[in-house]
DNA sequence: GTCCTGTCGA
DNA sequence: TCGACTGGAC
């Protein structure tokens, strides 16, 4: 079933080689202000936070709190994210950087996140994944939404519940599925960078939350909401 | 369940 | 004019 609809996005909207970001640490800094917030809404504040250097640890370390703060402003709720944002970056210097931090066995890391605050389970698995190696794979309010109409007898409960670790159970066989198809998809890293990207497309493109577009959805013939 | 927030498109 | 946006903390 989920590793059908991969295939039916994967052909429909082509590889979407993600994150946007060129370096791990900008994935770590779009991980906590798309929080919530349109990615090219993220793009205009990580623009405003270049105009001051290159995107690294101690860039966010030295400017002045309220110049951290207009320059995350266009992601919304800018202090909780100028404050988030200082915050995680202090844990993980104090880890000894980010790429040390990452480099390490993934349940190890994914636990460290989760404990720094302003780092849920979505931001830890994205940071996992698009800015290590890691292969987890990110759930996130399209996944819920996709899973929820696709099938409701079977996924319209933890899609409701928005439980997070049993859609992640669900994703993670497909994924294993799919990266064992022989060389065509990939490994479990990128499969799973790929299917969350496309869940993002399919979101914005089709599976809409108000006015969702069937007609044109890759995924119309194995979806009962279609 | 509620709060936090700017930007864009229907 | 309003809903939606790759959530998380309390």
């Amino acid at each position: 079933m989920l590793s059908e609809t991969y295939r039916l996005l994967h052909s429909a909207f082509g590889p979407q080689h993600w994150w946007p970001a060129s370096s791990p640490f900008e994935v770590l800094v779009g991980a906590i202000l798309t929080q919530q917030a349109a990615w090219t809404n993220v793009e205009m504040a990580i623009n405003n936070l270049k105009e001051y250097g290159e995107l690294a640890p101690e860039l966010i370390l030295s400017l002045q709190p309220d110049t951290l703060r207009d320059a995350v402003r266009p992601s919304g709720y800018f202090n909780q994210k100028a404050k988030r944002l200082v915050h995680v970056v202090k844990e993980i210097e104090q880890k000894g950087g980010l790429e040390r931090f990452l480099d390490r066995p993934t349940m190890v890391v994914r636990k460290e996140l989760l404990a720094i605050k302003g780092i849920g389970k979505e931001t830890a698995d994205s940071i996992l994944l698009y800015a290590g190696k890691h292969p987890v794979f990110v759930v996130d309010a399209y996944t819920f939404r996709m899973l929820g109409r696709l099938d409701p007898i079977r996924f319209w409960e933890i899609a409701a519940r928005r439980d997070y670790d049993a859609v992640q159970a669900l994703f993670t066989d497909a994924v294993k599925e799919l990266a064992h198809e022989g060389e065509k998809n990939g490994d479990a890293v990128e499969v799973s960078r790929e299917y969350h990207a496309l869940i993002v497309e399919l979101g914005k493109r089709n599976c809409r939350k108000r006015i969702p577009l069937c007609g044109s959805c890759p995924l119309r013939e194995i979806c009962q909401f279609s």
